[in-house]
RNA sequence: GCUCCGGUGGUGUAGUCCGGUCAAGCAUAGAGGCCUCUCGAGCCUCAGACCCGGGUUCAAAUCCCGGCCGGAGCACCA
């Protein structure tokens, strides 16, 4: 039977009652950090979607806890996005909106739906953990609105809260009379202290989606909860509700992706910064030549399951690799050197192609009696052993140990073992080699090799940012002269 | 602990809503071969999975019940 072979683009699944050209999709960051690849998980599935259905998509800024968000990360995010290739129709601030915000909230206390708190912070939880009410929750409309008032003029943090009048005996503990608002002393990063009373998430997240015609909110699984407050939120202002689509959190084994976890390795120096080329960072995947579409396929390959995966750093590598393979430059790397003299080698000059199949030009390689080869590859060599000089010719070993000495033994290329080599025109070159930062649970003291060697002279004409492939040895990025990092091989 | 959400080869997924076309597709990793002056790419082949137990049904990966395992939430963070 003969079977037809599909290639089909790979594609997300349809979105719950999406009409062509009415999608509005957002992918909501928070101004404290950089962006990771599960971040770009967000980014891009949201940029899909609104793609997919003719849409748009919106960036917006959740920056609504003035203790957190910092100002350079506003543009470092749009730049991180900007280079993977997600490119917003429309970009906002929620703090932009906080008037509005206001504005919702006062109605919310006319309607009697929420009520200022002035319980102490451990009252309140203990309220919320045993499903207690407080006497708070029966101040009456005026009352509320007055204390309101406070919270906007001159109450300090920790004085009073405004609470969502919910169910405290809820199975749902998100339920429990929720936090809409509190208040942070501490400059805004935009705002300044033009504001005191800053909305929780639980609260901004559904106004902002509604109101900015959000159709289908797509948020991780973490929030799963949060829903039934979500919908509760707008049902009480009677405003339109926005589809919610959940998709599991992006894990990669070995590697921490929360600023939770990546701060303190920062901090305590066990990485260099978030462009470590360790972390999972858009910044780091830059450095070590992981391509933005690299990232789109395999995010898109993770799709937006429900299901707790922790993919491996492989599949990404493998889609990387076949991106950038066709575009990359050969070169010659020798790691830890071994010279080899050569007998009867007569002076030459060889054109190597930089690509065997594509057309990246060439490069001229100048020899005398003597090249260096990688010290794994002379470790491997004994006395009588033939081997072919990638592109150059054969020689036979008569010699082995600290330095090997061998002899011209002709051009034929044929079943022998190929390594490749440097000679006259060499240059001192390192390459750093990241690895799991994590191994079982454990940081992996070595996650960082160092390799050291002799790289072609051609490696100088590289510009920095370059993505090429040392033969046999990998593919990898030039990040300063002289320098560079190790993609994968 | 309570409440939610998940569980398809080593890994990642498709299929699960609307049971049959699924003796389960694809990718990746693995094995073997071809090709190649790279341990890269490409081509071909092989091997590998429906968490467990009941039930419903002519028929279950798909529906129901119970269990087991994993994750998340239980903040004046998002």
């Amino acid at each position: 039977m003969e079977r037809k072979k599909v290639a089909e683009e790979k594609g997300l699944p349809p979105l719950p009652q999406a009409e062509a050209g009415k999608v509005v999709t957002r992918f909501p960051p928070e101004p404290n950090g950089h962006l990771h690849i599960g971040h770009a998980k967000a980014a891009i599935i949201n940029q899909e979607y609104a793609r997919m259905y003719e849409g748009r998509l919106i960036l917006r800024f959740d920056d609504t806890n003035p203790a957190k968000e910092r100002l350079e990360y506003y543009e470092a995010i749009r730049e991180e996005l900007e280079w993977l290739g997600v490119e917003p129709d429309l970009v906002k601030n929620t703090s932009d909106d906080i008037e509005t915000l206001y504005e919702h909230a006062e109605r919310l206390i006319r309607l009697g739906l929420a009520y200022v708190c002035t319980c102490r912070v451990e009252e309140i939880r203990r309220g919320r953990a045993l499903g207690l009410e407080c006497p708070c929750r029966k101040r009456s409309v005026e009352e509320n609105l007055s204390l309101w008032d406070g919270m906007l003029k001159d109450f300090g943090e920790n004085e009073a809260v405004l609470r969502l009048k919910g169910d405290m005996k809820a199975k749902n503990t998100v339920l429990r009379d929720p936090t809409l608002f509190r208040i942070v002393l501490k400059p805004h990063p935009l705002k300044g202290t033009a504001y005191r009373a800053w909305p929780t998430y639980d609260f901004s997240a559904p106004i902002e989606d509604s109101l900015d015609g959000v159709t289908h909110a797509m948020r991780s699984k973490e929030y799963e909860l949060r829903d039934e407050l979500y919908y509760t939120i707008l049902d009480a202002l009677g405003m339109r509700k926005p589809i919610l689509v959940e998709f599991s959190r992006l894990a990669l084994r070995g590697t921490p992706l929360s600023k939770r976890r990546i701060r303190p390795l920062i901090e305590s120096g066990k990485v260099s910064g978030w462009d470590d080329p360790r972390l999972a960072t858009i910044l780091a995947l830059r450095r070590r030549g992981i391509t933005p579409e690299a990232i789109r396929r395999f995010v898109i390959e993770m799709g937006v399951s429900k299901v707790e995966s922790e993919p491996t750093w492989d599949l990404l590598y493998s889609m990387n690799r076949k991106l950038i393979d066709p575009k990359s430059k050969r070169l010659h790397f020798v790691p830890d050197p071994i010279r080899m003299k050569i007998e009867n080698a007569e002076e030459r000059v060889v054109r190597l192609r930089c690509h065997p199949s594509v057309d990246l030009g060439f490069r001229e390689l100048r020899v005398k009696d003597e090249v260096y080869i990688a010290k794994g590859d002379a470790e491997r060599l004994k006395v009588g052993d033939r081997v072919r000089l990638i592109g150059l010719y054969n020689v036979r070993i008569e010699e082995v140990g600290d330095e090997i000495s061998a002899s011209y033994a002709g051009e034929s290329p044929i079943d022998l073992p190929k390594i490749q080599w440097v000679g006259e025109d060499r240059v001192g070159f390192r390459v750093l080699i990241p690895k799991e930062l994590f191994r079982d649970g454990e940081f992996n003291e070595d996650s960082l090799e160092v390799s050291d060697g002799f790289a072609e002279s051609a490696v100088e004409g590289l510009e920095i940012g370059e993505v090429f492939q040392f033969v046999r040895f990998g593919f990898c990025r030039l990040d300063s002269k002289g320098v560079a990092i190790f993609a994968h091989k």
